[in-house]
DNA sequence: GCCATATTGACAACATAGTGTCAAATATAC
DNA sequence: GTATATTTGACACTATGTTGTCAATATGGC
């Protein structure tokens, strides 16, 4: 057994990252189909719907670690959709909130449900203090 | 303190490994910008050259967790950039093998040098068993 | 209040990634 | 061996994402 210094394993798990998340996307994109959506749009749903507060788009764009060009194109296209509205922000002339119409809190609370199924299923394995653990490392990662 | 099932912290996960990977892509594309590299890119040459075997495209796609198609994109450039060359396949008349040019491997260790002193920046402070159980966990979710 | 700086939305250009489709090549079942 | 299914490269199309730029808006130092 060869003993890996701990930057190599930070690499395999870079490595790892960027080939999981792609079956996450196609994952996110076959569930959230039904509903017309995408797994990109969904992440846009799901950081609105879950907010405590009301967001901007520059806002949502930093939940998600994207850019705020690549979130307002989302965006533009589900106001477009009837599943976001924006309210005026008394902070800011232009950086109006983004909310969720009806039809988009419904759709939420279904890939919600939804979600929990599949999340259930895929995490029976896994041993959950490990998955605490993975929570707390890749939160360190994008620090 | 709330205890939360198993699932909702799977979930957490998910989205973390979705944050995370925007910053690997933004580190990946600075540091490869010096070879005229791209974060994709620069995964396609790491694939080649540290898999021990001769790769087809469709292997190297099925490594990196990516479309045969996206690859085999990447590839057409970097053969026209000169970081890759083609090698006759004795097992299939048309899936040739893709190999580093002399440039390729070049560029390849000049960067896996560069990236140990990245991983080891951002891996200083976390503890060396946790990113062991995290590459773990990573490993069972992309199963 | 005034000015330098940062944030924000809008738009454009380009890079990357998935899906669908087709024909060629290969693998498999019988 | 032959028919069928799968794999593969090639190509087109669409969706997603980053960077760069600009003007409008806030923010902070003074």
């Amino acid at each position: 057994m060869i003993i890996q210094p701990k930057h190599e394993i930070f690499t395999l798990v870079v490595l790892e990252v960027f080939k999981v998340v792609g079956q996450l996307n196609i994952d996110g994109d076959n569930m959230s189909r039904e509903f017309n959506l995408t797994a990109s749009r969904w992440k846009v749903l799901g950081t609105i719907g879950l907010s405590k507060q009301l967001l901007t788009v520059s806002e949502i764009s930093r939940h998600v670690g994207q850019s705020r060009q690549a979130v307002q194109r989302l965006v533009d296209i589900m106001l477009d959709d009837g599943l976001l509205i924006m309210e005026e922000n008394p902070n800011h002339k232009r950086a109006k909130y983004i909310k969720l119409t009806k039809l988009g809190q419904k759709i939420h609370e279904r890939l919600y449900v939804k979600q929990i199924d599949w999340a259930k299923k895929y995490s029976a394995d896994i041993d959950k203090k490990n998955l605490e653990r993975t929570l707390e490392v890749l939160k360190q990662i994008s620090r």
